[in-house]
DNA sequence: GTAGGTTATGCAAACGTTTGCATTTTTGGC
DNA sequence: GCCAAAAATGCAAACGTTTGCATAACCTAC
């Protein structure tokens, strides 16, 4: 009665006058356990209900079958997509993920790598916080050997195995385009320079800018957390005075959708006076009208290859050093109204 | 030297020639310990690295610090807020949450359930799939007295405790908005009804109907899943042939911004040839043009409520039978252009 | 019938904590 | 200084598994 309703192994064993070891193996299938007996297990763990302890199993064998999944939220589109894809390709191999946010404070990150490492987690994939700048926490897991893979924001000089976007063509390829359309005074919002995508979306803007010989303006640039509220700000200046520039490139989608309605408040027609670009391909960025340029980063593909990634650090044996792959997930320009005169087109590579 | 860098209580008791009873309680912080010993306990375990075990520890309190987290998909906005609130609130409180998605397979959901349970995890919520009518792979939690919280895709017929939306008042509202603004003949596109919320949503529908004397008729009803191509199969079926419906209330917004999209293309009018409502007030619901009319369900109230639910049945005495509350969560419809003739109003309760 | 080899099962330790109870140390009042 | 009470620490069992090694049971062939 009370509490006392858990079947363990051993109430198997008692009840068939086994051993528990042999009730063990006969569980994990093992092959010097005959037939019968294996067969005569399964049936009264089935009878008592019997529940593995995922716990007692993980403590003896020093691994828990589960991963961490840290990214900094998975409300938005661009992390839920490749933290799905994650998920559902390591539970196909028999690994638990816990995901957890740190909502893109420093403070938060430190403590969930903690936690999780105290969870034992058999492995760790990570996309940090913009302020991320000191990666020491990390450290415990590279130090006992542990799989660690980042992904989209990854260290800047911290020597670990890493699937990203090609931000520098990014940078390139959108301010090309809005140079191709036209633009000769071009805005640039990006994300903070603590996160080191930003610093080479603006390497590759800054170098097409150079390459057409179109003079760099510090003026217009702004670094800032890509919400809503900072983008609607950076309107107001940007709109303050004249001239107005030609052509936005925003470091994501919510920061162009903002512009574009700021500029239908103020009766900038798009594409015709202004050229705006995103960035990550938003569901959002086709569906409003003018449907917004933007960037595919294929977050699809990139859950992919984290989970491959994890997957296969963590079937190498435990005490080689881990090889520190980079690899680059391609991008798309995705050409929408928002940036060409002429029709809209849906693809174009 | 090799695998044997993990530090543990018994190294810090050893080292400072302590038992690791003391230790234990030093760490916990509990009040028989002097405060010097404590002192002195945790200097050492910062200095030897320590990281406690949280699968031993589990293991010996029979409590994970763990609760599950079971959803159809993260990557739609509805469920993921709601996650997102869960999780950071039950993180607030020392918890880790292990978030599974069934994907909308009843295979999937049974199989984590498991998977969950073999975790220990210390309470579990969850929204099941469409078609999971079923319930019985949750008696454990209910046999076992483990906090099981069910939000929007509530069972039928299973007594437990329960977050939802009012989807009865929901479906009556939507049609009820949409008789008022003129509409004679509407097509009502569901969910399947082996998910009980659609079947509120029928009869809020079919209440509305009666009360305003149209009749019903069966074929001006679909039920399926709520996707894209769904949809426009739907679309497809409805707009063979005459005369056209005046009015569409379809159960999502995806389904809605679809219906839009076919609209545009076969050249009817929104709203003043057909006036659509969608449901769940998804982002891109208001981005779009006309922005679409639907029912907001308060995504992130819903998460706060399952998290409070959680931590009041957590930390209610474990002999205690489960009190099963049913909460709800109220909607509000929110008025747009695409069932307003007039004026894009963006709120009005 | 016995040796030799398979095949199947059992013993017991180990994984890293926590905690009830026993024991030791400290404290303070006289 | 002494004693009782209070405070601090230690002992050892327990949580539910897995697994190396030892042992038992079963064959097969001579």
């Amino acid at each position: 009665m009370s509490k006392r309703t858990e079947k363990t192994i051993v109430d198997i064993a008692e009840e068939l006058g086994l051993s528990v070891s042999t009730v063990s193996r006969a569980l994990n299938d093992h092959p010097n356990i005959s037939a019968r007996t294996k067969e005569k297990v399964k049936k009264m763990a089935r009878k008592l209900g019997y529940r593995p302890n995922a716990m007692a199993a993980g403590l003896r064998n020093n691994r828990s079958k589960t991963i961490g999944l840290l990214v900094p939220r998975i409300s938005m589109f661009f992390p839920a997509t490749i933290s799905t894809v994650v998920q559902n390709k390591l539970q196909e191999h028999g690994y638990n993920v816990i995901i957890c946010q740190s909502n893109d404070s420093y403070e938060q990150e430190v403590a969930l790598t903690n936690t999780l490492y105290s969870a034992r987690i058999d492995a760790l994939a990570v996309s940090t916080t913009l302020y991320t700048t000191d990666f020491s926490h990390f450290d415990i897991f590279k130090d006992n050997n542990i799989p660690l893979v980042f992904f989209d924001r990854v260290p800047k000089d911290y020597d670990v195995t890493v699937v990203k976007g090609d931000d520098y063509l990014g940078g390139l390829t959108v301010t090309r385009h809005l140079i191709e359309q036209g633009c000769k005074d071009i805005v640039h919002i990006s994300g903070p320079l603590t996160c080191s995508l930003y610093v080479e979306r603006v390497a590759g803007f800054k170098h097409a800018l150079k390459q057409h010989k179109i003079p760099f303006k510090k003026s217009r640039i702004f670094y800032q957390e890509l919400t809503r509220d900072n983008a609607w700000q950076a309107c107001e200046k940007i709109f303050a005075q004249r001239p107005y520039p030609d052509g936005i490139f925003a470091a994501n989608d919510t920061t162009a959708i903002t512009i574009l309605e700021y500029c239908r408040m103020i009766n900038v027609r798009v594409p015709e006076d202004l050229k705006i670009v995103g960035y990550s391909n938003d569901p959002r960025a086709e569906i409003i009208n003018p449907g917004i340029t933007s960037v595919d980063q294929f977050p699809a593909m990139m859950g992919e290859r984290v989970a491959a990634a994890l997957l296969d650090l963590m079937q190498q044996p435990r005490r080689t050093p881990q090889r520190h792959a980079a690899e680059m997930v391609p991008i798309q320009l995705i050409k929408r109204a928002s940036s060409e005169v002429k029709a809209t087109r849906r693809k174009k590579s």
